[in-house]
DNA sequence: TATCTTATGTTATATCATAACAGTCAAGGC
DNA sequence: GCCTTGACTGTTATGATATAACATAAGATA
């Protein structure tokens, strides 16, 4: 993990939107239960891990570490907590990277729009409520009825755009 | 295929937006040969495939078809011909449905936004400068750098709604 | 406790995608 | 023409992602 002690599982910079962990476990324990559904072991875990992670996970990702930590072993412990987190709000799956990643900002619906770093393989969830209100309005034009939309763009993080402006300075 | 003759090779609404094979065929050949590039048969045949196919297809499904008319039966023989059609702007990677689904207005470069219809499985591509725009603003606020995106909606599409409506008249 | 429901774990298999290499073909230089 | 060269095609093999189906276990209900 290889952690600052001061952030306790945040790490880098596609994190900076996050509230601490705790308080998202917390918050998706209660969400949850209201819903009458169970934060079980494994999917508090699934959870967790996610939040610690660098950018998005693979399924088989976040198998090996629930196979790490006693659970089941098979693909199919790791999907089943995976989608049931993302269909609860919990988590998002990002499609272009096969690969899933904890929202930043649970609690509250929302249209997610996730911003793809090619440098740094960082993944951001961007407020994307114009976004979506425009694909709605697109959709409308075309007579039909969204229920759901992924919202995927490619390009280069801040972090990254400031890293090899610097590099450029540097060599010149 | 069960193609009414009038409509040489277009059979379903996902369609509607198509030019007519012909055009867009002979369309692809220039603009791929002005970037000094080549639409061998198998290209040009793949091509054929999207855009005699209702919905978006699988490379599997294309690689059947490839195969069955002569061409190599191995998943790179369908896989570089997509590619090459992608990169091209000749057809499209629906990520949601690990698909590809020809391009309903080539030529003109332009951001997609494709509409998944859960009930028929259509797959519409819908002018998305607006959408773009956003989602180029929503980047912008996070400093990011876009350079594409994938857009994808999942819904019911105008014919899907009208037919169920009718249907619950009939039961009514 | 008996029963019902939900969740977990396992085996097996389906589906999607690419690496690596060998043969083929077309275009341009001689 | 003929040879070099680079682009394209085909093949084998393997990797990566995802689900079906069924048996067991754990919570909830009465
Ligand atoms: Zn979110
Ligand atoms: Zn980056
Ligand atoms: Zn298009
Ligand atoms: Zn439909």
């Amino acid at each position: 993990m290889a952690d600052s002690p001061e952030s306790q599982s945040f790490c880098c910079p596609d994190h900076s939107g996050h509230a601490p962990a705790q308080a998202i476990l917390a918050q998706a324990e209660s969400r949850v239960k209201s819903h009458g559904l169970r934060l079980t072991p494994v999917r508090r875990r699934t959870l967790e891990i996610l939040l610690q992670a660098h950018g998005a996970l693979g399924a088989y990702d976040v198998l090996e570490q629930l196979a790490a930590d006693g659970f089941g072993a098979q693909p199919p412990v790791a999907y089943r907590a995976l989608n049931f987190l993302v269909e609860n709000g919990l988590a998002h799956r990002i499609r272009r990277l096969n690969a899933f990643t904890a929202c930043a900002h649970p609690g509250h619906d929302h249209r997610a729009a996730f911003l793809i770093c090619e440098t740094c393989e960082s993944v951001t969830e961007a407020p994307s409520d114009a976004v979506g209100a425009a694909l709605g309005v697109a959709a409308q034009d075309m007579g039909f009825a969204l229920s759901r939309a992924t919202i995927e763009a490619v390009g280069q993080c801040r972090d990254c755009i400031a890293r090899e402006t610097a590099d450029q300075r540097t060599i010149a």
